[in-house]
DNA sequence: AACCAGGTTATAA
DNA sequence: TTATAACCTGGT
């Protein structure tokens, strides 16, 4: 177990806000299942008392993965000063954090995701990480964690298919394949500036801007990226009548306007919105 | 019984 | 270059 100073962080919006798969509810907490271990985190008043199946490097793996030592405060102000919408809703968000999930795991995920609700998402991460991952126990339950990148390899099309992913099956063997024919893909990913680590995804048959900048905003820490969706596209826009409601627009918008922080200002912006109803 | 869900691709103008 | 249909599946 460790303590870990709290800071300002709001557990429940930032594990629940959409950009997170394998996080659960429980008595007193919440369950998250992490790249190598199950992870138990509760919130106290000035602490998060975290246990895991894997207690080694926990305080730091905890502060990597929620984003602890970041300086929101310094990013909301500069957030703050863009427009006073921004300035508004940015006070519903507070402990609102960018969670730092593992590249590999976000890659596939983000695909499984287009056109696609969070439950169902979920549920077939959860069925293929049943079947491919490895099992934890931890607390007297089963956990399986995401599989690796090697088991992937020898999963097939009709495989997927059977756990109800449909057309991205293809998708996902075929990103697969990529990964298997560049060396450290994932790598020089990381490596890239932004619009050319965007370009990059894209070249891959099943990413598109949305789903590239879900990949590298939850995953890669890139921050500059503006994911936007259906929902945010007819509900949050429209409080912006000095645009186009269409996607390249928006896009330019966004990036021009919150420029290296236009992924943290895209997430409050769906938070809070969606928090009204 | 259509229609949609936190998209993308292929095809047509 | 921009617009529109089709796509797997599960839920209303």
């Amino acid at each position: 177990m460790v303590k870990i100073l709290k800071k300002d962080i709001d557990l429940e919006s930032t594990l629940f806000s959409g950009q997170c798969f394998r996080v659960s509810k429980c008595k007193e907490g919440y369950i998250t299942i992490l790249k190598d271990r199950v992870v138990f985190i509760k919130e106290e008043d000035k602490y998060l008392i975290v246990e895991s199946s894997n207690e080694e490097n926990l305080k730091e793996i905890i502060e990597e993965y929620f984003d602890l030592n970041r300086d929101y405060d310094s990013i909301n102000s500069f957030l703050s000063l863009q427009d006073a919408y921004m300035k508004e809703i940015i006070k519903k968000c507070k402990g609102f954090k960018i969670l730092k999930q593992d590249p590999f795991e976000m890659f596939i995920s983000y695909i499984i995701s287009q056109n696609n609700n969070v439950k169902r998402i979920s549920k077939i991460i959860e069925i293929i990480s049943k079947k491919y991952g490895e099992k934890i126990v931890f607390k007297e339950e089963e956990y399986y964690l995401f599989p690796k990148e090697e088991v992937f390899f020898n999963v097939s099309e009709e495989n997927l298919k059977s756990f109800g992913l449909g057309y991205r099956a293809k998708y996902i063997i075929n990103a697969l394949k990529v990964l298997k024919e560049n060396n450290n893909f994932l790598n020089k990913i990381q490596n890239l500036e932004t619009s050319l680590a965007l370009k990059e995804l894209m070249k891959i048959k099943g990413i598109g801007l949305k789903v590239a900048s879900c990949i590298l905003l939850f995953g890669f820490e890139k921050f500059d990226v503006f994911p936007i969706d259906t929902w945010v596209n007819q509900n949050i826009l429209k409080n912006y009548k000095e645009i186009k409601v269409n996607y390249k627009d928006i896009k330019e918008f966004a990036e021009k306007k919150y420029k290296n922080f236009s992924g943290v200002a895209i997430q409050y912006m769906f938070h809070s919105e969606r928090n009204k109803s």
